[in-house]
Parts: structure tokens; C-alpha cells; sequence
DNA sequence: AATATATGTCAACGAGACTGACATATATTG
DNA sequence: CAATATATGTCAGTCTCGTTGACATATATT
């Protein structure tokens, strides 16, 4: 209905490169459009490994992060945790408090400064990290599969140069 | 307050393994958590790069993955959009309407099927598009630095590899 | 003529982020 | 010791972007 009768307009907006080869008009002025996108792809793929087990929990992906961060880290501080995360503590509360609610994180005051909360993840948060993980590690592996142990650590040195700077 | 008390039963509960090796107790059981962290970190810092561009315009991220996906395959359909986002329509809906009422995207009856409603960048789209994707390709570039040809088709390679296996 | 398909739209909802303001316990500093 | 700073928690409201369900319209297909 609307917008239907501009096409004369679009058309000659720019028509040359619309129309110039055919289909994908951008692989042009050297942008890694290809990169950009398999990217996008992957970690979408990626990360919706762990949502079907998240959904018996009731848990989403902000718990996922938070899980696995405290079993990597254990002992970490709520303020390394939103520094990892890169969220408000409002953000972060209501995703923390569910967990240690249902047990799955246990917060320690801390034995030098006693404002602190150190966060250890129970046996079963654990356990929730590592069920988590699994389809994520086989996921890469199988990208892994038929590479050399070089090209696998250029991988590793791709994605750690594509994060910023970090403080630490 | 609560919570604070339980230390003895936390400690009890998995004192070995947490704190067998001081620090970092997850790079157990073969599972690639290195690989993990470093793909969440480097894609949240690879999507954080257009942020700015987009706050200017009031757009967001969805509407960036429109802008980018109808400018590297104009005349793609409303359907082709949905299938490569993986999104439903009504989700879609606001964003494009958005995008069309601002001028970034044209939509034109097909030609064929008069149902469809073939997707065009305008002009501005495509300046759009190329303005947000210019940052994370700079980015991307910074991460291929100083590696061969080779390991750079094992990164793409490996990007592919973590893709669901695609219909089309 | 009946049915299927492509798209659009209304309404309600949920996850997960945000800002701003304020409370409490504990450390640090003057 | 008193004042201030820090670590954490919490209340309230908002925003983006996704969801489901239901229904409308135009056009194709059978």
C-alpha cells in the first residue's frame, strides 16, 4: 500500500550499484563484510547451545555468564563480577539473588575487607557451569576439527585481538 | 546478613577442587572454557563498536543487523529477512517500520509475486550500513594483523565451523 | 471458488539491560 | 573519634528487543 510507489525514486537513488553484480553489492571498499557476519552467525549458533538446558532451570542466558564467571573465578568479588560483565548492580541483582536462592552460588563475606561478598559457586553451580559449557566445547571443537595446532592458536589469537584493551 | 554463615557447608562441600590450583580451578576436564571466554569477550566488544554510531540515529542493535543484512542483499525479501535473523515478523515489524519511516530502507512489491515485499537500502542506508560495519572491520583487521594468509582462512574457517549447518 | 501464502497489525508479556535515589555495613582518613 | 569513602543491596521506573496468540488483507495457487 504505502511506500510501493517510491520505487521510481529508489531506483534512482542508485541504481548502478543496486544492480552492479547482480546479488552482493558489499564486498566493496575492503569492509570484511564476510567476517562481520560469520561472526554474527557463529556466536548466535554459539550461545543458543546452552538455552534449552537454561530453560529446565528457569534460568536465561545472564545467569549462564554469571554461573560460569564464579566457577571460573571463584572467591571473585560482586564488583569483579560487574567488571567482567560490564553491568550495573541493579542489572545484576536480581540474576544473582535467583541463584543463590536456588543454591547454585554462595556468597561469603570477605575474611580481610567484610564488605565484600566472594562469590563461590556450590556443587551444584558447578555442575550447572560444566553442563553448560559441554555443548559450547564440543561446538568448537568440531570448528577445531582438521586444524593444525597452529592454525588453532591463531584462532585464539584472533579472538583475544579482537577484545579491547584490558585493565587488569 | 544471610548467607554468610554457610561458609563451613560451602568449604565442605568442594573444598579440593576449589582450591586445588589456587586461582582458575575450570580449565578441567578437556572443556574449552578459554576459547568460551574469549568469544564472549570479543563479541561483546565487536557489537559494542557501532553503539555509539547507533545511539546518534535513536537506533539500536536490531535495527543495525537490518540495515546491514537488506544492504548486503538488497531486494531480499521480508521472509529471506526473518529466516536469516531468525526473529519473528512481529518482532521484525517495528524495527523495519522504523527503518522505513526514516528513510534507511525502501520496500517494493515484487515483481513476480506481488505479495512480497522486496527490501532496499536507500542511499542512507547503505551510508549507514558501511559507517556502522567500518569499526568492527578496523577491529577485525587490528585482529589479523601479522598473521599469513593461511591462519586468516583458518579463522574464517573456524567462524563457519561454529555455524549451525544452514538450509540454503 | 476454496485454500494457501506473504505480509501487516493489535495486544499482552518477559528477559535483561538502563538510570536515579537511597540504605546499610564496614574501612579509611583527617 | 568523627567524617568520609567504599562495597553492596534495594526500590522504582524505563527501554530495547525478543516472545506468543489472534486476526486482517492482498495475492497466488489449486
Amino acid at each position: 500500500m504505502k511506500g510501493n510507489d517510491i520505487f521510481a525514486q529508489s531506483v534512482a537513488d542508485e541504481p548502478a550499484s543496486t544492480t552492479r553484480n547482480g546479488d552482493s553489492l558489499a564486498d566493496d571498499h575492503g569492509v570484511e563484510f564476510d567476517i562481520i557476519e560469520a561472526l554474527f552467525f557463529a556466536y548466535r549458533d554459539f550461545i543458543s547451545d546452552p538455552d534449552a538446558i537454561l530453560a529446565l532451570s528457569g534460568f536465561g542466558r545472564a545467569h549462564h555468564r554469571v554461573v560460569h564467571f564464579v566457577t571460573r573465578q571463584p572467591g571473585m568479588t560482586v564488583a569483579d563480577l560487574l567488571d567482567t560483565l560490564k553491568i550495573t548492580k541493579q542489572s545484576l541483582a536480581r540474576v544473582l539473588k535467583q541463584l543463590v536462592d536456588s543454591g547454585y552460588i554462595q556468597q561469603v563475606t570477605g575474611p580481610e575487607d567484610r564488605r565484600q561478598r566472594k562469590l563461590y559457586p556450590t556443587r551444584s553451580g558447578r555442575a550447572l557451569a560444566f553442563a553448560l559449557a559441554e555443548p559450547q566445547s564440543r561446538r568448537i571443537n568440531r570448528a577445531f576439527e582438521g586444524m593444525s595446532a597452529d592454525e588453532r592458536r591463531a584462532v585464539a589469537r584472533f579472538l583475544a585481538g579482537m577484545q579491547n584493551a584490558r585493565d587488569a
